[in-house]
DNA sequence: GTGAAAGCGCTAACAG
DNA sequence: CTGTTAGCGCTTTCAC
């Protein structure tokens, strides 16, 4: 008792496979009777379209894919309460994508497949993905850049966020650097705050970097002394880290006096700004009155903490949904020059910088 | 110019395609010098296995899926700021069923394909799913009975949350009842309320109603009266819903003395308990003072608003791991008896039932 | 409108 | 360890 296929319903039918072929691929094509016929069969027979088959003769999946980075040890066991929120950040950024991406995919007819990528998978399963789909997205630094050379030649691959690896694919991000240059210019010039202090992440976060980058701008262009370096960095840009290093910076300035400590803490997302402002004011700092606090990404906790965090909003979720738009329009014409997007952000200016 | 085949390597590596298909199957088949030089030849060439062709022949595709209910409108326009929490609510469970089941799908070496139910989409898109996977998972009211029944004679289908519409499929559900029962037992035993209100949502919501029903097993329990409806339904189970209702009942117990009204109101879900919460405050209720508010779900907003809101929580994300832990049974033994599994919930007692 | 025949690119025995 | 030979279940011309 095998899976029937067409020539199961078609003998049933009394109709050859072409035209069980039809009354699923394009049922106008057959005269309603016959196709009434066939469909009745396939509902006796408990017959389901090998999606495997089509695809092999169609060459066309209807399918897009998603490569994203691991966002937790799949081996770990599951404890909703603790988990870290180390975790929770790049599984709300992932979940955004996926939803985007999702949502414009079915807009298109498509569905998605989705992959985390392993640490030291076998084979990466960026194969398993590649083989299934008729194009897919891939967020920076999930898939080795040699693997992604190999199959961007066979199929249309956008890369998400992060830099462009490859000169022949078309690329998206968010204007990490354009947001946190605006931001610092928010302070400066709006809040007249002349000391800001930059927390960053790990140096080879790209988003971190580029976030750096636009406060220099922004220091640069207002004539304060330009940092070269952040004032301090986290490994893990979660809120524990967060709070660790607003300690720490409390700490560092603690000698010196009201006209010579930072005025400002920007921290290079939200999650550690959550967790600065929690530990500012477990030590008594008032926010903004003492300090000002930024963030950024725009997650939901953003607008919920107390104060509400001035932050940069990320369109994560369109970051997911262009790239859909770039694989469709790709798909329809191999041809097309290359595109590097820069998905605009949003300075959403709430209490934690004093206004509002 | 199309895409290289297992033809092509092999003949640029000098070997038959068999061998080129055991590089990639078994690696560890072919002698070290064979497989470099196949290696090599795809590399150069492009080459990318068919995961359509792969599928075909080997009857299985490594991939999972999961459909669920269209949580928003794909053609509207994306305002992240503006997006109702109606969305956000259902987006939020479904987001953390794809990380569930990604999570276990790839512990188990399976990719997952993930579709959203149109409205009235054309044939719908469960057969595109279907035709594609070994086995998926359904989100309870997304797929027509019907064409379940007929894709659930050809491979592993698993119901999760809802009625078990179909008796040979495996089914998972949480514990809503025993959650909201333990709940109300709370609030009777352990804080002595007496008086409580349960809002709950649409009728058609199987989660709500069985909710209530915890709800009535708990007064029953404790020899109160029992009633046989909600005191109040809500059609949306949103925060803007939550606040209205809560309103409106406070307004339908304006006229009672402290000894008759409510004491306590159970919502049937967190949404609508937040949103309540925030409607109270403007009317200058105090919580848990003058009136204890609960909810169920255990969303993470509901351990950040003021008061912590008491709820039950759900483990959405294990709901996706146990689906394809059933699936990946049940494609290893066809034979096995349906399960239908009840997932524990577990209370959180916090700050808005008096408790902490 | 409908049928016949030829693959789509790979895996799966079986030989050797 | 490697090659040969059949299909897997469908879409696609091209006839009728």
């Amino acid at each position: 008792m095998s899976a029937p296929t067409v020539y199961d319903v078609a003998e049933r039918s009394g109709v050859s496979i072409a035209t069980v072929s039809r009354v699923y691929r394009n049922p106008d094509s057959v005269r309603a009777q016959t196709r009434e016929r066939v469909l009745d069969a396939a509902r006796e027979l408990g017959y389901v379209p090998s999606g495997n088959a089509r695809g092999l003769a169609s060459r066309t999946t209807g399918v897009l894919g998603l490569c994203f980075p691991d966002y937790a040890d799949p081996d770990a066991e599951a404890d909703a309460e603790a988990d870290s929120d180390a975790d929770d950040a790049v599984m709300l950024y992932s979940d955004q994508i996926i939803r985007g991406m999702e949502r414009a995919a079915r807009r298109h007819g498509y569905a998605l497949l989705i992959a985390a990528s392993l640490e030291g998978g076998p084979e990466s399963l960026v194969a398993k993905v590649a083989g299934r789909v008729d194009g897919f997205a891939v967020l920076a630094q999930t898939v080795p850049t040699e693997d992604l050379e190999v199959i961007s030649r066979r199929l249309p691959v956008v890369m998400l966020a992060g830099p462009r690896e490859i000169d022949h694919l078309d690329h998206i991000v968010v204007a990490n650097a354009d947001g946190e240059r605006e931001l610092a210019r928010h302070l400066i010039e709006d809040h007249g705050l002349r000391r800001l202090a930059f927390i960053g992440g790990e140096v080879a976060s790209p988003d971190a970097e580029a976030r750096f980058r636009g406060f220099q701008e922004a220091c640069r262009d207002a004539g304060l002394p330009v940092p070269d370096a952040p004032d301090m960095r986290a490994e893990m840009m979660t809120q524990a880290e967060g709070a660790r290093t607003a300690e720490a910076m409390l700490d560092r300035y603690a000698g010196l006096s009201d006209t010579e400590r930072p005025q400002a803490m920007l921290f290079a997302n939200d999650q550690m700004a959550v967790g600065a402002l929690r530990a500012l004011e477990r030590r008594g700092v008032r926010v903004p009155e003492d300090l000002a606090v930024t963030g950024f990404d725009g997650i939901p906790l953003s607008r919920i903490v107390r104060p509400p965090l001035t932050t940069v909003r990320q369109p994560i979720r369109q970051l997911g949904e262009q790239a859909v738009e770039l694989l469709v329009q790709r798909l329809g014409d191999r041809e097309r020059e290359p595109v590097s997007l820069m998905l605009p952000v949003s300075l959403a200016r709430r209490a934690s910088c004093g206004c509002g």
